[in-house]
RNA sequence: GGCGACGUCGCCAAGUUGGCUAAGGCAAAGGUCUGCAAAACCUUUAUUCCCCGGUUCGAAUCCGGGCGUCGCCUCCA
């Protein structure tokens, strides 16, 4: 398998450390509100990728970070009137609901930083022995200036950095590069012990921290995140990991492209946002992840209403393709015209493809394109008879396997779909009635009244779908 | 200013370590089915890949120049 290293920016060989093993880790969420869209694509990239590495055959020891310790979610607390790790915990469990809306599967580990205080203190004092950090006035600050690599993985020079740098008044670090390891406690704030004094970890060495923790080792595989991460907060974790260790931090470096507005980016600072809470009033959550994966994980996608419609209008036709195909095995018969099949070569050749794509930097975009070819030639094979049972078996297996466990898009519900036909409410009730009458008139071929029940509930957004059985109705 | 990404059919989008007739989806048009619709299914839809020049037997893919869009450099997925 290829994968595009960030730090090398070229797709490399994946080749994990350990033999059938693969450690890697994925900047989680600050939980102090509810996440957005574009939170919610590394989520849906990095599950569907772990998913992938679990199918062919890898171990996958996958850790997902809570950062339940910072700023924001303090200033949150007091403006919520409830201490700092509750309201963490409050917003841990709302990710986590939309995370199971999402298909989202639970990581091996969810560390939080409130519970690796000591490790980090740990970790923070070995930098200081090593003459990477030293501390002012109860703050740690990593000393980029002792540390050569320092912009390896972002591609920055400290020179620049340095003439762009803004400085704050007031700033106790000696170069506006250093980065804060741990920072004195205010008055009143959540804080813990540590040989300077009341304080709480700054931001980049939970990561470096807690992935040296659940992996038990110097180096992870993989560590993945948004474009936006890469500087600074990456760039620290390697300085602050590879100072302390002496080893190469991660091997190899995933970085998922932003979702955007208006091709502006979305973020929560520009106030663009949507919050998945609400997409999920209007899509099922296998169209939000159909929608993140049709475009290849480094591209950026723009966001909008239409773009959604669009996703589950193809998303639809292959559940169509899984339900026929679901309807044809229960049949338990092979086609009329079984002996004249040319099925088992062609999805033969669409499971490599499919393969090929994903070994090729997960290439999830052009893997689902196979499905609406192979879909093309499952109905016809369908249509005309020329298929076996155990081709169409075999049809399922890969729909199944790709589409549903992997990528996580299929099966899905419609959100206004068929289950409305038995709404147990007045309005349900009175369309029955309704559709009753329709059906005694088309029986008798008075299309005109027929048709006008049609289009007057129409007008009121509801469709009538007629089928063999009977009509049927949902809103649009 | 420094670093980086991108520009492919009306829209979305793959291909970009050079080479079979440039994937796939949406929309559109025609058709099958249907009382008519809808849905479903079938068929059709880029001699051309932002522009100009170059390398090559051969370029969307490589090189040079230009135009345009976006991101990081400050909390951010």
């Amino acid at each position: 398998m290829r994968l595009y290293n960030t730090i090398n920016r070229k797709k490399e060989e994946f080749i994990p450390l350990n033999e059938g093993l693969v450690n890697m880790y994925v900047c989680g969420p600050t939980t102090y509100n509810l996440i957005h869209i574009g939170n919610a694509r590394p989520m849906i990239v990095f599950d569907a990728f772990r998913r992938y590495l679990l199918s062919i055959n890898y171990k996958v020891n996958f850790i997902q970070n809570y950062t339940d310790v910072d700023d924001k979610i303090i200033n949150k607390s007091k403006e919520e009137g409830i201490g700092p790790l509750e309201l963490a915990a409050k917003y841990i469990g709302e990710y986590r609901k939309d995370a199971q809306s999402l298909r989202v599967q639970e990581a091996t580990f969810h560390p939080k930083v409130s519970e690796n205080i000591p490790q980090i203190v740990a970790f923070v004092a070995a930098l200081i022995d090593k003459g990477l950090a030293y501390e002012v006035e109860g703050d740690v600050y990593f000393d980029v200036k002792n540390y050569k690599p320092y912009g390896k993985l972002s591609g920055k020079n400290i020179e620049d950095l340095k003439a762009g740098a803004r400085v704050e008044i007031g700033e106790k670090k000696h170069s506006p590069l250093d980065f804060a390891l741990w920072k004195a406690a205010k008055a009143g704030e959540i804080s813990w012990d540590s040989p300077w004094g009341q304080g709480r970890p700054g931001w980049h060495i939970e990561c470096s921290t807690m992935s040296m923790e659940y992996t038990n080792s110097p180096t992870l595989d993989i560590h993945g995140g948004g474009q936006d991460l890469i500087f600074p907060h990456h760039e620290n974790e390697v300085a602050q990991s590879e100072g302390y260790t002496d080893k190469t931090f991660v091997n190899y470096w995933m970085h998922n492209g932003f979702i955007t507005v208006n091709k502006e980016k979305m973020s929560k600072s520009l106030g663009n946002f949507f919050l998945v809470r609400d997409i999920l009033e209007k899509f099922p959550g296998e169209v939000i992840r159909y929608f993140i994966l049709s475009t290849h994980y480094r591209n950026p996608i723009d966001f909008n209403d239409q773009a959604l419609v669009e996703s589950e209008k193809s998303l639809s036709k292959l559940m169509n393709i899984y339900k026929l195909l679901q309807v044809k095995i229960s049949e338990k018969q092979d086609g009329l015209k079984a002996g004249s099949e040319d099925l088992p070569g062609a999805l033969a050749q669409i499971e490599m493809n499919i393969e090929k794509a994903l070994q090729d930097d997960f290439n999830t975009a052009l893997a689902i394109s196979y499905f609406f070819d192979g879909g093309k030639l499952i109905t016809k094979a369908v249509n005309s008879g020329e298929y076996t049972l155990a081709s169409l078996e075999k049809a399922y297996f890969l729909y199944d396997k790709y589409l549903n466990q992997i990528l996580g898009v299929l099966p899905y519900e419609e959100l206004a779909g068929e289950e409305n036909v038995n709404e147990e409410n007045d309005l349900g009730l009175a369309i029955d009635i309704l559709l009753k009458v329709r059906a005694l008139a088309r029986s008798e071929k008075n299309y005109q009244y027929g048709d006008l029940i049609r289009n007057e509930l129409n007008n009121m957004g509801i469709e009538i779908v007629d089928t063999k059985e009977g009509s049927l109705w949902k809103r649009k």
